[in-house]
DNA sequence: CATGAATGAGCCTTCATTCAT
DNA sequence: CATGAATGAAGGCTCATTCAT
């Protein structure tokens, strides 16, 4: 209950969720320091005081970004790594295209990230680290599963850049798709069909391929 | 006169080059007007003169940039539309990567084409409609033949929305990939394995689909 | 009926008229070679060809302006200076309310000298000699008639502005008026009642000046 | 804050006079951000923090020179209103030339407001409701009270104009003044002679307006 | 004579950052 | 700890003018 320690760390959370918003918007150079004060009902010379400078704020804001969206939704969705392969497949694809395409408060997540990928700053290995490669192992451990002993490594990296690549589409070329899909939605209805059909379409390659059938695979 | 306006189309081409090697690299609120100039061995005041604004100059280069690709790369690699569906999707995919990801210069092309995505401006509906639905169009004629008559639309989209994605991962996700899969290359070689990658998966993918297989999909 | 010659004097004078209009809605620093340019339908270069550059253009305006002026509205009216003192002042305000209020075209003409009265250039000195002197001295003469001969040039003087003064005011005030007098007209007949009142209020003031009645004069 | 407050006032107020003095001598235009922040001693930046923008700071400046010239100079000279009509005139004159004339610093005021008539900006419309007039009414009644019950509202009104118009005309036409009646002082003593005549000129129309003398005005 | 592409100076504005209080 | 006035660099844009053709 000390008054400036928790007016100072309130302002320090305004300043974050205020910045992710703005980030998000207008990239890193677009936004300004200005309006993400202003917005956070703060000094004008606050940034500096707690985040050294503009780019002290931005790392901030990403390493938010990250361990927030990694609360709410755990790797893989927390399924049971007992559980059949093909289950926890779809529950990673659920997880991952929820994480992605929620709609709901706070949306800058994502969209952050999403710049990072055109645009990388230093963030992005400390993303890269504690953010996506435990994704990745757990998905590459999933796929492992799936095609067999077999399969070589070259081939699971292949599969499993094919199951996130459907996935992030929908995430990365959101305002092409309104343009040339209008009738794709992404309410919470279309995002568990859409998650049906990447899974269907993934399991269904990866079956193929497992059984080695000849079909279309060496011309 | 001949000339004149080849001396010209010399500074105006030359600015196109440099502007779309900045605005690539910076996106259009990073990269600077000066800078453009500088490289371009131009005056400062030759983007007004040629392109009336910043903003000219821009649309100007994304014009350029998607002739140019599809210049280089027609759609769907100029295959014979009487040929197998296979065929032509193997060609499809195959001509859609080495357009997103040719090294060869010009490079920026694909680079401004993503960074619309994530930040679009007024450019992005010129280029949907010139440059992106002529290919959906191409990728939708594809998988209708190739799921055959029962197939519904939205199954048709889905679909499109997997190959386009699966390719366009390797595009958007480019710094992260660096990162995450070092292994994974970007030569002649690796792009020709890459498309093999992505037809194989995505014509057993489709095949089984249409198969009617269980949704379980392990046939 | 030389071709070029016809044509480049049909320049400079499509030019000269240009430039009057643009001058007078915009000031010399406000005005832009690039328009004048535009609406005469001459080349950008066309200004520094004819008038040496901008400043010249300007002068050579100024000069047509009034040399116009002068020759439509004659000093004083063109009255016989045989005609009684009152009758030629009457004359005299109502050609000066006209040459400054006309709003036939071009009406330029007088914006232009108002406008050197505040922000003087070196057309003023010209002009100063050649269009306003040989009006002030008409003036002086006739109200040195009125004022007969004991009457001592400073009074000539003060009563020459007094005059100048209220004709001015409706062509340097016109802004205001409009805002604080709306109902004050500029149409032929309120040009004509505004100069029977000046003339009435004017020669009712000298004519009680010269017959030196002390109502109101030394307090 | 309250010596915070007071060295941003000083700031504040060393780019209102300077801007004061600029914007009279090159208008808004002529005027450049960087010349007024040098006069000041004020970084180039001041301006946009202070006044937001170029137009900010001069409507800033417009509103202080207005204060300042009728906190200096109050309407019709303070005169008392049950003053003899005649007395309220000669006083309105003499603090309206004193007020446009006063050759004491800040000398910016009237010239400022000149060039607003010569080229309005949207300054003239909250110039004139608060500051124009109430000088108009105030003059308006003094002159209702010499003409008489009897005056209709548009004889009022041309009156006013002629009054009005003889003071303005020694600000507006100064730099022809000079050069056509090079006699013409402005110091105190013939800024007093000037009111006088002014004064006397008019008092003298009036009184044979009201008499109602034959049109010719010769009595 | 006329053209129009090219020039370079200069203007207004914005921005992240600092520092005295 | 917090404030907000002040800073200086840099950016986009406009303009009058020139010069090769």
């Amino acid at each position: 209950m000390h008054l400036t320690q928790e007016s100072s760390a309130d302002t320090r959370t305004r300043l974050l969720e205020a910045a992710g918003e703005i980030f998000a918007e207008h990239g890193f150079r677009g936004a300004t320091v200005r309006e993400i004060c202003e917005r956070a009902g703060a000094n004008i010379a606050a940034v500096n005081y707690h985040f050294r400078d503009k780019e002290g704020l931005y790392r901030a804001v990403i390493e938010f970004a990250a361990g927030y969206a990694l609360a709410k939704y755990p790797i893989g969705g927390g399924a049971d790594p007992k559980l059949p392969a093909e289950d926890r497949l779809r529950a990673f694809i659920r997880t991952y295209l929820y994480r992605l395409l929620d709609e709901g408060r706070p949306a800058w997540h994502g969209k952050l990230i999403s710049r990072e990928m055109v645009e990388p700053t230093a963030a992005l290995d400390h993303l890269a680290e504690t953010f996506a490669r435990p994704q990745y192992e757990r998905l590459r451990s999933i796929l492992a599963d799936l095609l067999g002993p077999a399969a070589d490594p070259d081939r699971v990296r292949l599969c499993a850049a094919s199951v996130v690549g459907q996935c992030l589409f929908h995430k990365h070329c959101r305002p092409m798709i309104r343009r040339l899909m209008p009738e794709q939605a992404y309410d919470t209805a279309a995002l568990d069909a859409l998650a049906g059909h990447i899974a269907d379409f993934s399991l269904r390659a990866i079956a193929s391929i497992r059984a080695g059938a000849a079909k279309g695979a060496t011309p």
